[in-house]
DNA sequence: CTTGGCTGCCC
DNA sequence: ATTCTGC
DNA sequence: GCAGAATGGGCAGCCAAG
């Protein structure tokens, strides 16, 4: 296929919002690629070069394309952020300078769809000395050869910011529907069950897999029977379950009734492949095997293979606790492995398993599962490698004290799971429930903040205050000192409301504001917001609060009732600090 | 040789 | 990670 | 309720600039 014919399709998605109605432009998209076309632009329809697990990555970002952009269309780089902030995305801005050069270049040939995809991939191997000039040329040499749309969605290719209202589930529903077409069946409405059910199978064997384009591919190629070969094997991470959130002991009962309630650990999610060797794979299918190698000796002792979903997380062996998730993610690394594997001791809590001894054991019930994981974990009888902690229980008042043991023994909360469910892989759903302190009403910290400053959106948020820069007030110094950026929480309405607002009091720079992020706009400090986090952190980049910031921070509302002098000071978030790691 | 910006991946 | 929004 | 797309802090690694 022709880029530009491509790139016309992803424009009529990208304008569309109805989802089934995306899903068949999908289906004719995939019908007019040939049979080699298939997988790769699956990738690219998922933002990828290659899947996950390859661990292949462009590292380009807005940076280097603006740079890109400068270089292939000669305006200056002051320009294009100017242009960029307008229109919240560097893909319609680089089409703008394109549509402006369109006449020089009227002997530019044209380009195809895997002419594009092998420059992409010349991209990821584009690394070392210079690596980055190499980049902008490659990009440079592709933008001079493509029409101003083809331009933009380049750009959104490198970017990973095509925004198609398109995503994995989209897909999978366009290959059910070849394959309820090639059943002889006119629509998916005819047999709505075999077409849930074609689905169900899709979902389950890209999960297992890990790899959509090769799924999608397969069935077009060789039809849906094809895909039956696909199986759990060890060294291939298949993808994690993960839970949903609910909002109270009560609630997760009403829900699941008689339930496996887990502690959850704050740590790095890590499912262990024990075949030919010893592999580890995180949540999003990287090889992280090479992080943890003091585990592959206890994990040899087991007889059996296995595939293990567990959590990782770092512990003190003085003081008997788990390390916070700051501590535990350095032993995300590449290199002073050794070393950093004595300072920060780690271990790995054993929940779930997935294959045993050559058979998949995803379709057993939980309640059995669990027996496997504590029968494994028993014959490794090494204390580094433990199942989580566990109560069964039908009673929310259970639950509740369960859950708060957790909190005293330093854990995130608790994961409540339906004991007669299957595994589900890649799902996120109410069979696994999750609730931590923050969830129940009143238990989150708050802290009101002042507006001094804001960030343009991207996409949907384009020309909207999407982010906004806030600070605490020292009263004794009479300055503001940017502790955190927030932008999870605000609706759209609040947003426009925002924007209006803030039209009268854009300013410079204030001298007695503090900051090492430069906002797009500044604001006189006016507003006081409150805001909820999870944990307050220790920052090597908010320098003027004593390192101070916040875990997920999140806009609640406006404080009409306080003035800018009025937010939490510095002291009482210290406090606080200092608290949390007490328990 | 050091520093700082950028990027991707953890949550 | 959390949150909002259209379907 | 699902699916997708907005948004957060902070870690290591890579590369360019100084």
């Amino acid at each position: 296929m022709q880029f530009d014919e491509f790139s016309e399709k992803l424009s009529l998605m990208e304008t569309t919002e109805s989802r089934l109605k995306i899903r068949d432009y999908l289906f004719d998209l995939y019908n007019n690629l040939n049979k080699n076309e298939r997988q790769f632009t699956t990738y690219l329809l998922q933002s990828r070069i290659f899947p996950a697990y390859l661990n292949k990555e462009l590292n380009i970002g807005q940076s280097i394309i603006i740079q890109a952009i400068s270089k292939s269309f000669g305006q200056s780089m002051n320009e294009i952020e100017k242009k960029h902030l307008e229109l919240g995305d560097l893909g319609e801005t680089a089409e703008c300078f394109a549509e402006k050069r369109k006449q020089k270049s009227l002997f530019s040939k044209k380009i195809t769809l895997l002419e594009v995809y092998d420059t992409l991939k010349k991209l990821v191997d584009t690394t070392g000395k210079n690596s980055t000039e190499s980049k902008i040329n490659l990009i440079s040499s592709l933008y001079n050869n493509t029409n101003p749309k083809e331009t933009k969605y380049i750009t959104k290719l490198i970017l990973k910011s095509l925004r198609l209202n398109l995503g994995i589930q989209t897909i999978i529903e366009a290959c059910a529907l070849k394959v309820i077409k090639d059943l002889g069946y006119k629509t998916h409405d005819e047999n709505m069950q075999e077409y849930k059910k074609i689905k169900e199978t899709i979902d389950l064997k890209q999960s297992v897999c890990n790899d959509l384009g090769k799924v999608v591919s397969d069935i077009w190629n060789f039809g849906f029977k094809s895909i039956d070969k696909i199986t759990i094997k060890p060294g291939i991470p298949i993808k994690c379950a993960l839970g949903e959130r609910e909002k109270s002991p009560e609630a997760i009962i009403e829900r699941l009734g008689y339930c496996l309630v887990e502690g959850k650990y704050d740590g790095f999610r890590t499912q262990v492949h024990k075949g030919e060797k010893i592999q580890m794979f995180s949540r999003r299918g990287e090889n992280s095997t090479n992080y943890f190698p003091e585990f592959g000796p206890l994990l040899e002792k087991a007889k059996h293979s296995f595939i293990l979903d567990c959590e990782a997380i770092g512990f003190n062996s003085k003081t008997k606790k788990f390390l916070s998730f700051q501590e535990t993610i350095k032993r995300k690394r590449k290199y002073d492995i050794k070393e950093m594997s004595e300072k920060i001791p780690v271990k790995l809590m054993v929940f779930d398993v997935l294959y045993l001894d050559g058979k998949e054991t995803l379709q057993l019930p939980l309640k059995e599962r669990r027996k496997i994981v504590e029968k494994i974990v028993k014959e490794i009888n090494n204390s580094n490698i433990q199942t989580t902690i566990a109560i069964k229980t039908n009673k929310s008042k259970e639950l509740k004290s369960f859950f708060d043991n957790c909190l005293n023994l330093g854990l995130e909360g608790i994961m409540a799971k339906d004991l007669n469910r299957s595994y589900v892989p890649g799902s996120r759903d109410f069979g696994w429930i999750k609730l931590k302190k923050n969830y129940l009403s009143g238990q989150a910290d708050s802290f009101d903040v002042c507006i001094v400053g804001y960030f343009c959106g991207q996409g949907k948020n384009k020309t909207m205050p999407s982010s906004l820069l806030c600070a605490v007030y020292d009263e004794d110094k009479n300055t503001y000192n940017v502790i955190t950026k927030v932008g999870s929480g605000l609706t759209e309405d609040q947003m426009i409301s925002f924007k209006a607002e803030f039209e009268t009091i854009t300013t410079k720079k204030p001298e007695n504001i503090n900051t090492n992020l430069e906002p797009d706009m500044y604001v006189e400090p006016k507003f006081v917001i409150e805001i909820i986090c999870d944990e307050i952190t220790k920052s090597p980049l908010y320098k003027f609060t004593k390192g101070f910031s916040f875990r997920f921070p999140r806009f609640i509302k406006i404080r009409e009732d306080k003035s800018p002098q009025d937010t939490t000071t510095i002291e009482e978030i210290e406090e606080m600090y200092y608290l949390q790691h007490s328990i």
